[in-house]
DNA sequence: TACTATTTAATTTTT
DNA sequence: TTAAATAGTA
């Protein structure tokens, strides 16, 4: 029991927080505070030093990749695994009680969920259906009330329209959308959750012992909790069940999602007693990145309050650069970066910020034709790719037929001749008789479709039914061979043309080894197959598994928060970008603008770019803009202008040999920036051009090849 | 059914 | 601008 090992790292704050007593405990965490950390502690201690058996630990996080770091630390700290200890996400927790007690839900054994993308699908053909014109009632729409009932905890029994026809028509699509995941045997994320709380909430032997299994309830990230997350917590919690939260409510940045800070003083409220805690020296920023960021963040008015302080040296200044447009704005962070690299750094310690994802097409470019390797955060992940979650539809309909949403995925898909005519007839058959699509086809096979048509149902009837034969003595990984085999979607995708096909084969094969190194966890619960599925649905894998490349990181604010670079540039910092339009209008939406200002900011750990264009290119128009107001919250003692704006508009092109080469350029019939094809090296970008006639050179950067210096009349470029 | 033209809209994202 | 969704054509 080594108490020294737990605390000894630990400054004052942070201790009193780890070593608190049983007691409902509020942790108010300010960035680069330790936050992970204490939690981490925290748990240690609880179970060194207090004795507390792994087992009555619960710790709940927002993200897969959070609860694993914490589960890590947890066991490299004790030295020893923690098995019993409960540590996911809200959803995985969720799920895995539902596996548990599908029964007492009122699931079917076999359920499955279903991502955003599957139930935006589910919508959009819950309109088809109803026969409702979709110009009106906008499928995302309708997705994102629908979530936000259940993220509030309402069933649509709870609604009412209040005359309003709108909100009317609202609650019935919500209650025909419940009906249709009902039917298939479906629940998405949000269900999740809701289905939790009632479970609990409606069994009253059920929770309690779940709150007599747990002593101590961990919380993190606890300002991003929507309702029924706060909900699902106090039910556990109880007066017995000790919970111990910490976040940050600077840096709630999802309110849109559903978030409510307020639940921090909820909290406080509902557990009487509540000690609070804050976190506010840094060990990540020099004192004028934090300076400069309290100071922006005062502008917000719901504050706890709190100023993070260091004991650090003071740093540089913020350098704030105004460029001519996007473009000269990508040059300069380019440019800065180039230096940083030369002066031998880590790419990867470097990271550009911005608002939205539209934004990091420029700095793509610039970084491309400059041979900067970068990694852009965000896009498509694993299971998200349409090949990938056809093959999973396979074997999503193999393990329970009456899936509809998997059912209209592959009924043509490789395609086999089911056209939309064919499929309509079932729908409609399945409408009228309220059954799923897989009943349906085999009885509109049977009577009402023509030969042809009833033949090629029949056959992927046969090929589904044959499938689940041939897979009962498989294991996983040889079932999803059989079922990218089988239905034929590796050689329908290996016909795609060009690089694409090839990705997508290679993804499909990627899914069987997948397969190969997956580990149950819930084995008792359920089928391996089965729990394969739900964890592709709720992992949904990394954005680029690509091996650890030193790469440049692009990404937008919000995918930052929780992470930290030496230099990091928040660029396209003006208003109506960034406060981006839509919420500058609304008081709340601007303070968690600035909130992500500020979580922004404090990414920070030594230098900090912020920049911005006077006139950028947006929605294919050039627009003069002005620079965000968050910018002019920072006090100027903090901030240096990099250059004065009396020079801005000499800078249309980047300065030194770009610029003398102007006149060679008109000479020679090209232009820089100029895309061209080469024979041997493929196609790239001319950056540069000197000299004149037969002696005429062009550097270009190809996309393989990398720079090379050309002689125009040899090199025989195509312009493109 | 696949390819092409036209229209439309344009934050942030984890589960 | 451009990406995605829809409508129209071969």
């Amino acid at each position: 029991m080594d108490v020294t090992l737990i605390l000894e790292s630990l400054n004052d704050a942070q201790r009193k927080a780890v070593t608190a007593p049983a007691q409902p405990m509020l942790v108010i965490a300010g960035a680069g505070s330790g936050k992970t950390r204490v939690l981490v502690h925290r748990a240690a201690w609880l179970i060194d030093v207090e004795g507390v058996s792994p087992q009555s630990l619960l710790a709940v996080t927002f993200t897969n990749k959070a609860a694993a770091e914490m589960r890590g630390r947890i066991e490299s700290l004790l030295g020893m695994p923690v098995n019993h200890l409960w540590i996911g996400t809200f959803h995985g927790l969720a799920h895995r009680l539902l596996r548990r007690h599908w029964r007492e839900a009122g699931l079917p054994p076999n359920f499955q969920i279903i991502d955003s993308d599957d139930q935006l699908r589910l919508i959009k053909r819950l309109l088809k259906n109803l026969e409702i014109d979709d110009s009106r009632w906008v499928p995302r729409e309708i997705q994102y009330f629908i979530n936000a009932q259940k993220d509030e905890g309402l069933r649509p029994k709870h609604l009412d329209d209040d005359g309003d026809p709108n909100r009317r028509q609202m609650i019935a699509f919500y209650k025909a959308y419940e009906e249709i995941c009902e039917r298939a045997g479906l629940v998405d994320f949000a269900e999740l959750l809701l289905r939790a709380h009632e479970l609990w909430r409606d069994n009253a032997e059920l929770l309690a012992h779940y709150q007599r299994r747990f002593s101590h309830l961990l919380i993190d990230e606890f300002q991003d909790t929507n309702a029924i997350q706060y909900a699902w917590l106090r039910l556990l919690a109880g007066k017995t069940v000790v919970p111990f939260a910490v976040g940050d409510d600077d840096q709630s940045i999802y309110r849109w999602r559903g978030a409510r800070v307020e639940h921090i003083h909820q909290f406080q409220k509902d557990f009487p007693g509540t000690v609070v805690v804050k976190l506010e020296q840094n060990y990540r920023s020099t004192a004028t990145i934090l300076k400069a960021a309290n100071a922006l963040i005062a502008n917000n008015n719901a504050r706890i309050g709190k100023n993070l302080w260091t004991d650090g040296v003071d740093g540089e200044p913020i350098k704030v650069y105004a460029a001519y447009n996007e473009r000269d704005e990508a040059d300069f962070i380019v440019g800065r970066l180039r230096d940083w690299i030369d002066q031998g750094n880590l790419r990867a310690d470097a990271a550009v910020l911005y608002r939205s994802n539209a934004q990091s097409r420029v700095l793509e470019e610039g970084l491309m034709n400059a041979g900067i390797p970068y990694r852009v955060y965000g896009g498509l992940r694993f299971f998200e790719r349409a090949e990938i979650k056809d093959a999973l539809a396979y074997l999503r309909l193999v393990s329970n037929r009456d899936d509809d949403a998997s059912f209209e995925r592959i009924i043509n898909r490789p395609t086999r001749g089911i056209g939309a005519r064919t499929v309509e007839s079932m729908r409609a058959y399945a409408r009228a008789n309220n059954c799923s699509l897989w009943r349906a086809a085999s009885a509109v096979a049977n009577d009402e479709l023509n030969a042809r048509a009833a033949n090629a149902v029949l056959s992927f009837l046969n090929l589904i039914e044959k499938m689940a034969r041939d897979a009962a003595d498989l294991d996983l990984s040889q079932q999803i061979d059989l079922a990218i085999h089988a239905s034929d979607l590796i050689n329908f995708f290996r016909k795609d043309k060009g690089e694409k096909g090839e990705t997508r084969v290679e993804n499909l094969l990627e899914l069987v080894s997948a397969g190969k190194s997956f580990k149950p966890s819930l084995a008792d619960e359920m089928s391996l197959v089965d729990e394969f599925l739900s964890h592709a649905a709720l992992e949904s894998g990394e954005g680029q598994a690509d091996a650890w490349e030193d790469c440049v990181q692009l990404m937008t604010m919000h995918s930052a928060k929780g992470l930290e670079f030496p230099l990091v540039f928040m660029s396209g910092m003006e208003d109506g970008l960034f406060p981006h339009q839509r919420s500058i209008a609304d008081p709340s939406g601007l303070e968690e603008e600035r909130r992500l200002c500020y979580v922004g900011i404090t990414r920070t750990m030594q230098t900090l770019y912020v920049t911005y264009a006077e006139q950028r290119r947006l929605h294919g128009m050039d627009k003069l803009s002005h620079p965000s107001r968050f910018i002019a919250e920072i006090p100027g003692e903090f901030v240096e202008e990099i250059r004065p704006r009396v020079q801005v508009s000499r800078r249309l092109f980047s300065p030194g040999p770009r610029a003398a080469s102007k006149a060679t350029e008109a000479e020679l019939g090209i232009r820089l920036g100029q895309r061209v094809r080469h024979d041997k090296f493929g196609n790239g970008v001319i950056l540069n051009c000197e000299g004149q006639g037969a002696h005429a050179r062009v550097e270009v950067n190809f996309e393989t090849a990398g720079t090379k210096w050309l002689v125009l009349s040899y090199a025989n470029l195509d312009l493109m």
